[in-house]
DNA sequence: GTTAGCAGTCAATGGGCGAGAGTGCTAGCA
DNA sequence: TGCTAGCACTCTCGCCCATTGACTGCTAAC
């Protein structure tokens, strides 16, 4: 494995997965000799074949028949699509012109960015796809302000310097005073201004201990909120064109096809497997040793702001999938992804989307 | 099929659906006989069968198979079991009681009722539940609030009799005077309070136009709000265990899952096909044409605050189902939920939930 | 090193056959 | 008139088997 292949060998098997993605059936000598090398017999390409079977990239599913790509295979072709700069011919300028068009198209509608590169990325590829986006904690409170309503309702404010967090409305007591409220803006202001939602669990309320009586319950529905939202925005997974696998004949029988299912649904599962290669621009998995799921190859690519990665996009697919046109997809989302969030300040404004 | 069934002809068509049930394989007349009317003969129960197969209710996959219900048979059953007033029999106290708790448990923890009520209705029943929630835009606006924050910008707060609506912070000029954001507040709370959410686009803003100038951008976000917030408040639709489908032999076939679950994702499409019977308290509907996915059957159950119907939760499964359960489980939370709304004034707080 | 040719292997297909399940019919009985 | 026993008929399902077709691996010759 280790030693360079010859380049008859190369032309051989990057001809043999080529086909075996095209056709999805086993790959016969003669299919390689009459499409890809005319100009040797398929005799020549069987012991070719014979060679690469016995190197481990290759297998036959029974005796009589022909080539199946291994995962060694994939790798190679992988490889050497990547390494040959071919995207270029992945896809046409047109297509590129189209999806970036549909992509804006879609985020000024539903706002929710994943959501939208899921849907674009699934649609091109005709694979399930799925963005993962890394929330991240890193938020400084800027303000906490407790506003008096009408009745005994008052309502809490959090501003951080990403935006607006999150309210709620709290009862008070029906006689408290304008003035209480004045100073447990004050109090709250105090403790919490300034502090990182990553600190949470570390915020040290003992040092303010003193000023505290009386106002416990509300400091308690503060923290409350803090970690609600913490808790909640944890990375978020969207899932796009879930049923397509079951178009291909990788997943014919029922059973497969749940357990297919039943994988991908989980997101805290997926959130979870795709987490290791957060950080490579572009990585691909293939078999289930690798990724989790059976008869699957993953193909994911970080978009990033500076140098933090902020999500992650990604294609699932048989291993036998498109992976040129896949990778071109990925990596022209991937580019378009990372303009769109570097271009404008994230607002974490709560509930609603503001557009 | 207005004609009266013979007593004896209704116990043999319940007894074969029942069998039907639960072997899912076409009944013949000897299993009737043997397990459900020893004291006559095969041969009747042969004839008996013939007949009802002549008045619709049955049906041969062929000629040497035994006979398999059909739509009526199953309405048959259903109405029979319904007017018996057998639900006490489908559920022990014991089961009603471990639901009740599970379904609190999980109430607790998530929030979301609809969610935790498919959870349990899907794990008590092992069938596919959804839960639909019919938002209701009947809500009044008390009071709106322009609250400035630090730097140059404020937020807008709408409260309402049903709780808190929506937030946003929004920029002013830095060179606003505090007098502005007073004037403003005032002004906004003479538009909009009282109003009511439903009239959203008849408010007449024509007869406070002298007013306006200057506060336009303000009044334009307060609008864009309540826009928002009324078209993503629409019905939503919560699904669980979508899979599970996949396990009864209706839908052992590929093609058939998917176009299943296609049908179960659109949540659109599923508010829709469930609008119809939103009012009525229990409600079953059998085959395509009655409920837009073929080959099985959903029952529902309307869940009422009052007279208002808030939402509806129910169960998908096969033709075959267990009805005596699912009508049990799904009688049981019902009450179970008009309760829980009923008992706790709900607060529309934008975002996370309130716990 | 390459090729042509040939024998061997195996999956897939389809026909034929028997077993089993269940019905419909008919004649006889209460 | 309604019920029953018995029997012939029908249809599906699983099984075996032979045939076909698609490849390969090997070998001998170039």
């Amino acid at each position: 494995m280790s030693k360079e292949l010859s380049e008859r060998k190369k032309k051989i098997l990057h001809a043999l997965v080529d086909l075996y993605i095209t056709t999805g059936q086993p790959v016969s000598s003669s299919d390689i000799q009459s499409k890809y090398l005319p100009e040797v017999s398929s005799a020549t390409v069987r012991s070719e074949l014979s060679a690469l079977e016995a190197l481990g990239y290759i297998e036959q599913p029974h005796t009589s028949a022909g080539r199946v790509p291994l995962k060694e295979a994939y790798k190679f072709y992988v490889d050497s699509i990547s390494a040959s700069g071919s995207e270029a011919t992945a896809l046409t300028d047109q297509e590129t012109a189209f999806i970036r068009d549909r992509f804006f198209k879609r985020l000024e509608h539903i706002e929710d960015m994943s959501k939208a590169a899921a849907k674009i990325i699934s649609d091109a590829t005709n694979y399930t796809s799925f963005c993962i986006e890394r929330s991240s904690m890193d938020i400084e409170i800027e303000e906490v302000k407790l506003v008096p309503l009408k009745g005994s309702k008052a309502v809490v404010l959090i501003v951080t310097d990403k935006g607006m967090l999150a309210n709620k409305a709290i009862d008070l007591s029906p006689d408290v005073k304008e003035e209480y409220v004045e100073t447990a803006s004050s109090l709250l202001n105090k403790i919490f201004q300034g502090r990182n939602l990553m600190d949470l669990e570390n915020f040290d309320l003992s040092e303010i201990d003193v000023e505290i009586q009386g106002f416990k319950d509300i400091l308690d529905e503060v923290l409350k909120i803090l970690r609600i939202y913490v808790s909640s925005h944890s990375d978020t997974v969207v899932v796009e064109g879930a049923l397509k696998m079951l178009d291909y004949p990788e997943y014919s029988s029922v059973e497969d096809a749940k357990t297919f299912l039943s994988v991908i649904e989980d997101r805290e599962n997926m959130a979870q497997i795709l987490s290791d290669d957060g950080s490579i621009e572009l990585s691909v998995r293939i078999g289930k040793e690798d990724n989790g799921v059976d008869k699957c190859a993953i193909v994911t690519a970080a978009y990033k702001v500076g140098d933090e990665v902020v999500g992650q996009a990604g294609v699932i697919g048989p291993e036998r999938m498109d992976y040129k046109k896949v990778i071109g997809v990925l990596e022209l989302m991937k580019n378009t992804m990372s303009a769109v969030i570097d271009g404008s300040t994230k607002h974490i404004t709560d509930g609603h989307s503001e557009d």
